[in-house]
RNA sequence: GCGGGUGUAGUUCAAUGGUAGAACACCAGCCUUCCAAGCUGGCCACGAGGGUUCGAUUCCCUUCACCCGCUCCA
């Protein structure tokens, strides 16, 4: 998509042309900024707002299985204590005090074969652990980071009204899964997708937008069948040795493997159609250790930010964690019926239920889970019912933002028809996600005719997309102007559109121009949108 | 959080212990028959606070923000 020229962006150029034409601006900049927080001005409102609406038609029109969902950014605190970011998922820190330098308190000790002595809450360093750096011993007391905005909901600031700004849009999805399943008469596989804000006191936000501490998400928590009932019901299960057909309708016998993958894949095609090339994204699999110790993997779709190849999206498969724990927190049973499931245990013979509980067993306990757990699951699973395991695709709307722009940017060298060399600015933006989607022009502005011509025109086409009226300059530096901006259609109104109703149309990519009937023009333009 | 750098107009960049300048952009007017044309006019800046000084955008201190490296990233 981009031309020849090595893409160097570096990000001050980026920062310097959001701001300039009103992409992206420093929040409270008036007062000296605030670290951590960006706006979006006239034009990255408009992509933004783009964005989000390509991601809700691909994933909750698009699909007959998924179903959306917005919920409030504040909620019960108790959902932060089951899904654990309130206890164990702020990082201990400790400080060399000699040499300032900063580590993980609990990879610190474990490097030096020593454990962190500790709660969840508060923590202590074991008496043998040193600075690996210069090796002093006098290091600062662990202190644990919790990233979440803490405020107060009611007139009373005491601990009764704490509550917290959401860290991420999924929790709410599981919180609201008892009232989602009813309601949508969908019925596992199915999925749930939230787009909105997330908050984190991040202890160095950088990179431009890439790390805030307001930001925005979009994110699916896609539920299926836990393996052994995929098993019961189909009598095997797919995984990826069996090479199943990803790119088809999604089938029963898959498993979790399956599904995930499934996934990437779908995300990934997605990316594609909105403009970013596969070559610049990479796939990236989460390392053992790296992993949440309820994930069973985890893949994130990277792409190359000026700055690094940084994470856009994970796609993580999570087990039944999060119901579990809501489960567990709200003792309100998170477990469904399946039919298919029901259908399929009652055509079997109280041999096959105990081989097929004695074989889950011996699964289950070889994964150092409790016999006692096990069998409680296939219990479960008797009468139809199990606790639904989840794929969760999470995406950040403004690192896909900043990748889109990034990605668009583009310095032209062209030579015009004096041989003169000049640079052309111009941001290649997929027209799905274009901030405006066509200019209007009259030619010369000083003639009556023409200029309301142009004005019938621009205002036919302003009821479908969003369109950009211009009169002032040379037409050229009109045409340019509207590069900067990724306008990929202008159209202009001109002294033969008065004889024949005919317009020219001028792409951004190539500069092409062609005439096109002012009766064609919807019909036109829609086509060369989809591209 | 540590180290380095930067902060002057919307943007990119000058200059200066005493009146802050340009280019581009933007706005208005004239002109203009397809790729940043021309003319006229206009708008707009020393990140914030404190100190030194007769006087500070300039020197000093503090602070805020951004960029780079480290660190971190549920």
């Amino acid at each position: 998509m981009n031309s020849s020229s090595e893409k160097k962006n570096n990000l001050e150029q980026i920062v310097s042309l959001a701001k300039r034409r009103g992409f992206i601006f420093q929040s409270s900049e008036l007062y000296g900024g605030i670290n951590g927080f960006w706006d979006y001005g006239p034009l990255g409102s408009e992509l933004k707002r783009n964005v989000r609406e390509v991601w809700w038609r691909y994933i909750v029109h698009g699909r007959e299985d998924i179903v959306g969902l917005d919920a409030a950014i504040i909620m019960n605190p108790k959902i932060w204590e089951a899904s654990g970011h309130l206890g164990g998922f702020s990082d201990p820190m400790v400080d060399c005090k000699i040499c300032k330098k900063r580590y993980r308190a609990d990879q610190l000790c474990e490097e030096q074969g020593s454990q962190l002595i500790g709660d969840g809450k508060r923590w202590k360093m074991p008496e043998n652990v040193s600075c690996s750096n210069c090796g002093s011993k006098d290091l600062t007391e662990p202190r644990s980071f919790n990233l979440m905005f803490k405020t107060f909901v009611g007139p009373v600031e005491d601990d009764s009204a704490v509550a917290y700004l959401r860290p991420e849009t999924a929790q709410a999805i599981f919180a609201q899964f008892l009232n989602i399943l009813p309601t949508s008469r969908k019925s596992v596989p199915f999925g749930v997708a939230q787009s909105g804000k997330s908050f984190r006191n991040e202890i160095n936000p950088r990179n431009f937008t890439f790390r805030s501490r307001e930001f925005e998400q979009m994110e699916i928590e896609f539920f299926i069948r836990p393996d052994e009932a995929v098993e019961l019901i189909c009598g095997k299960v797919t995984t990826l040795a069996d090479n199943p057909d990803l790119e088809g309708e999604p089938q029963d016998d898959w498993g979790w493997e399956v599904w995930h993958r499934y996934w990437v894949e779908q995300r990934f095609a997605w990316f594609r159609t909105i403009g970013l090339p596969a070559d610049s994204l990479v796939e990236r699999v989460h390392s053992k250790n790296e992993l949440a110790h309820y994930a069973k993997t985890c893949v994130d779709i990277e792409y190359a930010f000026p700055f690094g190849i940084q994470e856009l999206e994970g796609i993580a498969a999570r087990g039944n964690f999060d119901l579990t724990q809501h489960q567990k927190f709200s003792s309100r049973s998170m477990a469904v019926m399946d039919d298919k499931l029901r259908i399929a245990v009652s055509e079997m013979n109280d041999a096959a239920k105990e081989a097929f509980r004695q074989k889950t067993v011996a699964n289950w306990v070889q994964d150092g889970k409790s016999e006692e757990e096990a069998t409680a699951f296939c219990n479960l699973l008797f009468e139809g019912r199990y606790i639904p395991h989840v794929v969760e695709p999470s995406l950040g709307t403004d690192r896909l933002v900043l990748a889109l722009i990034c990605n668009a940017f583009d310095e032209e060298e062209i030579t015009d028809a004096k041989g003169k060399k000049e640079v052309r600015t111009v941001l290649r933006f997929h027209p799905s996600v274009a901030p405006v989607k066509v200019a209007v022009f009259p030619l010369v502005k000083n003639r009556p005719e023409l200029y309301d011509k142009a004005r019938d025109v621009f205002k036919k086409l302003n009821r479908y997309w969003n369109c950009f009226w211009d009169e002032s300059g040379a037409i050229g530096r009109r045409y340019r102007r509207q590069d900067e901006i990724g306008t990929p259609f202008c159209i202009t109104v001109d002294f033969d559109t008065l004889e024949d109703d005919t317009v020219t149309v001028r792409m951004r990519d190539s500069m092409e121009q062609t005439r096109v009937p002012v009766s064609d023009l919807r019909d036109f333009l829609e086509e060369a949108m989809e591209l």
